[in-house]
DNA sequence: TATAAGATTTACT
DNA sequence: GTAAATCTTATAT
């Protein structure tokens, strides 16, 4: 079923980032169906963080997607090259937001293969750039309702026990120094 | 207007 | 293991 706005709207962004294991991520962008169980997350704090775009409430072009209420997709270019997609959570001026870092292909596997030039579906999608780009998320769907028929979520019942859960500190943003140690990264180890 | 750096991936030595 | 690719955004002239 799919997954109701209401649900990205709760204020604990990283209990929300746990949650988001096992759920699965789905994109109609080209006309195919994709769809795939998303097993690696990082959370985002909003204006306390240091590694978010939207720390201290600074809003820019960029980041004032990220103050929208929750239920909305944040997707950034970065090093020019990937695409890094965020799901906004929150109510509005909370300026917090979860990255997909990994998921497991579910439907639409040869698009996947063929959108990443790739022949097996192993590790195709274990990075925030590959998971983007095996869904055919651009930048330009930044703002997109999670909710409508573009990309959205759904829940297929998945529970993921306590212990298959890594939590670890984010990767990539050692620039945020002390908050760079906070264990907002959750992995779903099967 | 110009310059520096980035929530990364991939290829090559 | 190291380095290149590559372009938008933010900050400074």
């Amino acid at each position: 079923m799919k997954i109701k706005r209401e649900y990205f709207k709760q204020e604990d962004v990283v209990e929300l980032a746990k949650d988001l294991l096992g759920k699965v991520l789905c994109t109609k962008i080209t006309g195919v169906v994709t769809r795939g169980v998303i097993t690696e997350t990082e959370a985002y704090n909003g204006v306390y963080d240091k590694a978010s775009h939207a720390y201290q409430g600074k809003t820019t072009n960029r980041t004032d997607i990220m103050f929208a209420s929750g239920g909305k997709a944040y997707v950034y270019l970065c090093y020019g090259i990937h695409h890094l997609f965020n799901i906004v959570t929150g109510k509005e001026n909370v300026p917090t937001a979860v990255l997909i870092r990994a998921l497991e292909p579910l439907d639409g596997v040869p698009e996947i293969l063929s959108r990443r030039n790739k022949k097996q579906i192993k590790n195709i999608a274990s990075g925030p750039g590959m998971v983007s780009q095996a869904l055919g998320i651009h930048a330009k769907h930044t703002g997109t309702n999670l909710d409508g028929d573009v990309i959205w979520l759904e829940d297929h019942g998945a529970k993921v026990p306590e212990d298959q859960i890594t939590i670890t500190p984010r990767i990539g943003v050692g620039y945020a120094e002390e908050d760079a140690m906070l264990p907002y990264r959750f992995v779903w180890e099967k």
